[in-house]
RNA sequence: GCCGGAGUGGUGGAAUCGGUAGACACGACAGACUCAAAAUCUGUUGCCUGCAAGGGUGUGCGAGUUCGAGUCUCGCCUCCGGCACCA
């Protein structure tokens, strides 16, 4: 019986003349991934399939991938990031919701400058040329983003409303200005990045970096610090980023009190989260950005020449944490509030002025940190605190920082550290001398950079008014794009014509602010701009609240604080400014691993080395495929094998994704991506399993058009199979719900493609040529083609029409199990002896305990090992296991 | 230093809620086809032992909990990400 839904469906390109009575479509015999994928993508963009607005009947789903920096190459990071998100999208759309996938450009920062500098390239027109061509390396990878919605963020029509959101926040209190310390190049007279230091040195200079205070703008990220932590328990993001959120926010409970100096002067405020402690405290420390340290270095030189030699230091928490603990003595003692001891005041390098107050009680016998400092210069440790088991410990030898028995700590005696705790902060309260207070570890975020190709930080200065941002209406200040870039500060100070300005309110001169916001402004706020990217009329328009929340976030696990922090607090400041309802920019995150490969290096004699392309080596195995060695092609002479690394020009070990889809098609670049491992690891580039990938695609075009090829295919009667046919339909229906559990909820792409071949392989394993037999073969593979469909679209789209699909494979539907198919009669079930598997046995689905048992015993090896002992216990796991204990 | 994560065959990985360790793929080896090669197809493939049936062993290292641990707990080792101016 013929179908007869198949007419007329030829795929494009279609060479051969139809088969059989001329109702199948018939398909190249061959798979030419250019040829399909050509087709394919011009298809979508002269049917705009991927263009989307806003319609309340529908579900949405907003799925967005962390937009890329456009340094002019796309990576293989970016391509396994815009699969997984084109991937999900596709899944979306085929199971009806309105999707919205758009795609844009992070187009201020840092390369821009170096590459202007190197090239002499204004970096507005560096930064267009690179976006023109990563643009044409999106399309060809066949990403179905929604075009019409792109933007940069160099662009004025965007970074405007970031200066108005800026404008909005100081008048609201939120942005203020402070002096704030960065790393200074004092031979190339410019702040430097972290990045730009190397081993504390300027990159370019090579000069030895100080720390400098300069002012800069701050944004109050620590006003929503309580709601920033409370925000994390209701999204949908893996747990190892929420943990770190919490931490890095840091939210902790203890006490504020004062220390007074010995012999007057103002008190020092310290916060400890160990009041129980307290009573160990001999001495106390303060930061060398603290008052007291200033005091003391000017009146005493060796205090100031301390104070110096630390501030030749980069700025990097990493690196302060890191370095020697070293002190000195200010030579003044401060008054213990509790005891009325006098205890010596220390200036300490590893005391941070950014958290808490700047100083610090010293407990070395209670804190690692203390202790080392106390041991370095004989300060002495006393112990106040005991194991509550009772363990005798040497408080000389190590802090015991643990909770415990409050001891030599006269009416505390005797308390838990918990009890201590409240009995310490309610003395200090009622006698006046501190107070239970909430610490964060969150500081706020420093905004300026001394730097060119960003957005101008909107303020202007007049004599009469001082300080003020640049009012809404004479929005946006432009930053002037036909600029020198040439090292050694900002051309911004030197553009008369930018810094000088007037007072639109007053007339009278004013100078602007010459520098720019932190990239991260901008990073902060696109995925709303995205849903109305053409506002004219403010940040945001009413779409926005259609399209927010992000349904998926995707992007590298590098972003996991900072640029994701400070994308939740801009998105909590445009709901209370009510630009937007949601409280939260992403409702679920997906943290994709990096992209590795291996390295090649000879070393050269000044300690130095020069990497090699993995292109241009020729591995040395031995017989069993191990790695023993490798050769440069161009010389045959060795090269050192280094470890795996994440693919970077430092190392040369990046493979230009352009050339991988001019040698196999963008299909097996997605496939292999989205096969290769799960999205949330690290993923080891492998040629021999792109080949593999490609063969796959080849074998399954194969499978299609042979099946094609056979002509016309009876309609499925699913009472009237074998059961050898049950059997393969139960494993196709079994693969339609793992597959579809696998991209939808669990985002394991990798083991959804596992199940599929496997299917497809059992499928080819049964040479059934009846009527039934072929069409149970048509049900494998039109569910194979849409299981696979997100991952290979192009394929997809030219295989769905030839196996009778209806319109475009993009808005066929999902396909779902069916529950009639899935269906048991027997069980295999897993035999055990103790724990050790001993046999197996089948038994019908859903058997009780005897029945199995009786079973298990007469399996003749599970027979021999009971033989002679008794059961002492059964243990059944129903349909999987039974364990008999002996 | 602090915070977070990872470690399973020759390789990438699978094992989803404590229940068959190694799905699927790559590689390797053997065979078929071929004048030959490529391509394709078939088989074998953790390690030790055994003619076989089978037995032992095995998830970075060391302990522990459990009838049962790759999975949970504790202590280590190694590697990776982040640490506020790379994005």
């Amino acid at each position: 019986m013929d179908h007869g839904e198949n007419a007329g469906t030829a795929a494009a390109g279609s060479a051969r003349p139809p088969a059989g009575n001329g109702s199948a479509p018939s398909l190249p015999e061959r798979y030419d991934p250019a040829a399909v994928e050509t087709a394919a993508q011009a298809f979508w963009d002269e049917t705009d399939t991927f263009r989307v607005t806003e319609d309340p009947s529908r579900e949405k789903f907003y799925c967005l991938s962390m937009f890329p920096y456009p340094s002019g190459r796309l990576h293989m990071g970016h391509v396994r990031n815009y699969t997984i998100g084109d991937v999900v999208s596709r899944y979306q759309r085929m199971r009806g919701r309105n999707v919205l996938q758009p795609m844009g450009w992070d187009a201020f920062g840092l390369p821009a400058e170096n590459a202007a500098i190197e090239n002499r390239v204004p970096p507005a027109k560096w930064t267009y040329r690179n976006i023109a061509d990563m643009k044409a390396q999106l399309r060809r990878l066949g990403f179905g983003y929604d075009w019409s919605r792109e933007f940069a963020t160099c662009t004025p029509d965007y970074y405007r409303w970031e200066q108005w959101m800026f404008a909005r926040m100081y008048e609201k209190g939120l942005a203020y200005k402070r002096n704030a310390e960065v790393n200074w190049d004092p031979v190339e007279g410019t702040v430097l990045a972290n990045e730009q230091v190397i081993d504390g040195r300027g990159w370019r200079s090579g000069a030895p970096v100080e720390r400098r205070e300069i002012p800069h703008w701050f944004l109050k990220i620590t006003d929503y610090a309580e709601e920033l932590l409370a925000g994390l328990d209701g999204i949908g993001w893996p747990d190892a980023v929420k943990t770190m959120q919490r931490n890095w926010i840091g939210r902790s409970e203890g006490v504020e009190f004062d220390f007074a100096p010995a012999g007057g002067g103002a008190p020092v405020t310290v916060f400890t989260t160990r009041p129980d402690t307290i009573f160990g405290a001999t001495y106390m420390a303060v930061a060398t950005g603290h008052p007291l340290a200033a005091e003391a270095a000017a009146a005493d030189p060796a205090v100031a020449s301390f104070i110096e030699e630390c501030r030749r230091m980069e700025t990097s928490e990493a690196s302060l944490e890191t370095m020697d603990k070293q002190g000195i003595a200010i030579g003044r003692n401060a008054i213990h509030p509790m005891t009325g001891e006098e205890i010596p005041i220390w200036i300490a390098n590893f005391v941070l002025m950014s958290y808490g107050t700047g100083a610090i009680m010293a407990v070395p016998g209670h804190d690692h940190r203390d202790h080392e400092f106390a041991t370095q210069y004989g300060l002495p440790v006393t112990q106040v605190i005991r194991p509550a088991d009772g363990e005798d410990l040497d408080i000389a030898a190590g802090a015991f920082v643990e909770p415990g028995i409050v001891m030599n700590s006269g009416q505390f005696d005797g308390m838990t550290s918990a009890a201590a705790f409240e009995a310490i902060a309610d003395w200090l309260e009622t006698t006046g001398k501190g107070r239970r207070t909430v610490n964060y570890r969150l500081r706020d975020w420093g905004v300026s950079r001394q730097r060119y190709w960003g957005c101008p930080v909107p303020v202007i200065t007049s004599e009469k008014r001082g300080e003020r941002p640049v009012p809404a209406e004479r929005l946006p200040v432009v930053l002037p794009e036909d600029v020198n870039v040439s090292g050694g500060g900002s051309p911004l100070a030197t553009l008369p014509e930018f810094v000088e300005t007037t007072d639109p309110e007053t007339g009278d001169p004013a100078r602007r602010d010459t520098d720019t916001f932190d990239t991260f402004m901008e990073s902060s706020w696109y995925h709303a701009r995205f849903a109305s990217p053409d506002c004219d009329t403010g940040m945001v328009d009413a779409r926005a609240d259609y399209w927010l929340p992000v349904d998926l976030y995707i992007g590298g696990i590098e972003h996991a604080i900072l640029h994701l922090m400070y994308a939740r607090f801009f998105h909590k400041v445009m709901r209370d400014e009510g630009l937007i309802e949601s409280d939260e920019p992403f409702a679920n995150l997906l943290t994709q691993g990096m992209v590795l490969n291996e390295t090649f290096y000879r070393g050269d004699p000044n300690g130095g080395a020069t990497y090699y392309s993995p292109m241009d080596v020729d591995m040395e195995r031995d017989d069993k495929g191990r790695v023993t060695g490798a050769r440069l092609t161009a010389d045959g002479e060795a090269v050192t094998v280094g470890r795996l690394e994440k693919m970077s020009k430092s190392k040369n070990n990046g493979i230009d994704p352009a050339d991988m889809v001019g040698r196999y098609g963008a299909d097996t670049i997605r496939l292999y991506m989205m096969m290769q491992s799960p999205p949330y690891q690290t993923l080891e580039w492998s040629d021999a399993a792109v080949e593999g990938a490609f063969r796959f695609l080849r074998r399954l075009w194969r499978m299609v058009a042979d099946h094609v090829a056979a002509g016309p295919v009876a309609d499925l009667a699913t009472d009237r199979l074998t059961p050898d046919q049950r059997a393969l339909r139960r494993k196709i229906h079994e693969t339609i719900a793992k597959a579809g559990d696998d991209v939808g909820r669990r985002y394991t792409f990798n083991t959804a493609i596992a199940a599929v071949i496997e299917m497809l392989n059992a499928l080819r394993a049964r040479d059934d040529a009846t009527p039934q037999g072929r069409a149970l073969h048509r049900e494998g593979l039109r569910a194979a083609i849409l299981l696979l469909a997100p991952v290979v679209p192009h394929v997809a789209h030219a295989l769905w029409p030839a196996l009778g699909g209806e319109g475009p494979v993009v808005d066929a539907g999902w396909p779902e199990a069916d529950p009639t198919a899935l269906q048991r009669d027997t069980v295999t079930l897993v035999v055990q002896i103790n724990g050790k598997l001993r046999g197996r046995v089948n038994v019908p689905a859903g058997a009780e305990r005897d029945e199995a048992e009786a079973a298990a015993r007469a399996n003749p090896n599970v027979a021999r090992h009971l033989e002679g002992r008794s059961a002492r216990k059964v243990i059944l796991v129903p349909d999987r296991l039974l364990n008999i204990v002996v």
